[in-house]
DNA sequence: CGCCTCCTTGACTTTCATCAACGACTGTGG
DNA sequence: CCACAGTCGTTGATGAAAGTCAAGGAGGCG
């Protein structure tokens, strides 16, 4: 086992970096919608960027038979690149999981040569690479990997992030989605998501403190059911520069 | 059904752009590797992109117990963000899955003021879009679909790409990779990929006119097994503007 | 010729999806 | 205040799909 310096609290800018960069724009304001609203649809004319502030958003794909995959879940302070001007088609549909606020980045805004926008491509660019690690992770999960595997990373994933952008309180944190929607994240049916999870809960390593909250108990066991290093998951999944290994 | 253009016979001039983009900035300089050569390792120290010229590369994870799951398999002309300035971490690991010959990109090449390198950026960012598409994609029938379902999608992806960059004679092409690395991108074993090409090989929908390259006969049945409509399918995992639909 | 990698097939086991039913909670309208 | 419907979580029984284990065959290469 590898020990790593605290990570969670160490100072890092650059997400206030981000969020002022992009509210430095000229024509930039916050948007918001609640719960349940699709922003985009699948094949639909997309042509932007988003910079989430507050909330969930699930961004997903279906097959024709009307089987949905959660690509993967935005948090609060997250960046996404919805569609480009080369080719302005949204891959994915954006749907709201909880009430959210975010605001659009168009194409025009972040290509210039100034310097602060040069910055700002830098930062752009550590965000796309941090969703394709995590999006990577998922892939491995669904593609080798059982339920427990799956929902122990999934937890453990949206845990590290929400305690890096300061959403958590311990291990306890706000989970406004459904069963459902988890299980349209990890590949799994609502009905196999239930079991693992109540199966988590009677080993003790989940709790619901209460209907709108989860408690990850025993990070631990869940690390070692997800098959992840703790340490190694924050440096490839954060947008921040990796803590240096620390002799065990 | 909706029919489009035919699509990939359009002129379409942005992959020589990148490409002569690319090789003319300083430094740049074409690296070949043999089959089998690990480019990089997930983890390791990563700062560049690379576009790949020739060969396929494999982009991959693997889970402790020793799983390997293919994120996405590089083509001529792909372009793949493997580490940036500010996270420089790759997050996977790259491997040559055949001869290749590649041009590596760092950091600071791109990031410019001038008008060719805003360009440039355009159409990398169009190639990541691509990319996401790509994996969406291929998440989206890992975690629903069965063996059929990811093998037809994964057969029909590596065709439409390959022709879109003139690799194909008709519907044949090279296939230099294992049932075993088929397996790896499509998150079944090497006997299960097996069985089911051979299911296809049966039924007409698939041959191998020589040891080293595929036909895909009946590229119908595959759409349909893999649940997408080709000319959509086009206008999502290739790097150029959407085809307009013609009415059926 | 012999080794090695890869493909192929069979027998058996495990995991998860499906189908179905019920309970808990929420909000609504009488 | 209470019936009501609707959503979500929970559990059981069953079946299908894919993994595992094992063995053999076909090329390719030294």
């Amino acid at each position: 086992m590898t020990f790593r310096t605290a990570t969670a609290t160490m100072p890092d800018i650059r997400r206030s970096e981000f969020r002022s960069l992009l509210l430095g724009c000229p024509g930039m304001r916050v948007q918001r919608d609640p719960r349940g609203t699709i922003l985009s649809h699948e094949g639909d004319f997309a042509d932007h960027s988003m910079l989430l502030l507050e909330g969930w958003i699930g961004l997903s794909k279906s097959l024709p038979h009307g089987d949905t995959q959660i690509i993967d879940i935005m948090l609060p302070e997250d960046f996404a690149l919805i569609g480009t001007q080369i080719v302005p088609v949204a891959a994915c549909t954006v749907e709201a999981l909880d009430d959210v606020e975010y605001i659009l980045i168009h194409p025009a805004t972040a290509n210039g040569p100034s310097p602060a926008l040069a910055r700002l491509r830098e930062i752009m660019a550590a965000a796309i690479l941090t969703t394709q690690s995590r999006t990577s992770e998922l892939l491995l999960r669904l593609g080798h990997g059982n339920a427990a595997n799956r929902l122990a990373y999934a937890l453990l994933e949206l845990f590290v992030r929400l305690e890096y952008v300061g959403r958590t309180a311990g291990t306890t944190f706000d989970f406004p989605i459904t069963q459902q929607k988890l299980g349209e994240f990890t590949g799994l049916t609502n009905v196999h998501v239930c079991r693992t999870l109540r199966r988590f809960e009677r080993a003790g390593v989940i709790a619901y403190p209460d209907r709108r909250s989860i408690r990850l108990s025993d990070t631990g066991a869940l690390a070692d059911l997800a098959g992840v290093d703790m340490a190694i998951l924050r440096d490839e999944i954060l947008m921040r520069a990796p803590c240096p290994p620390v002799a065990s």
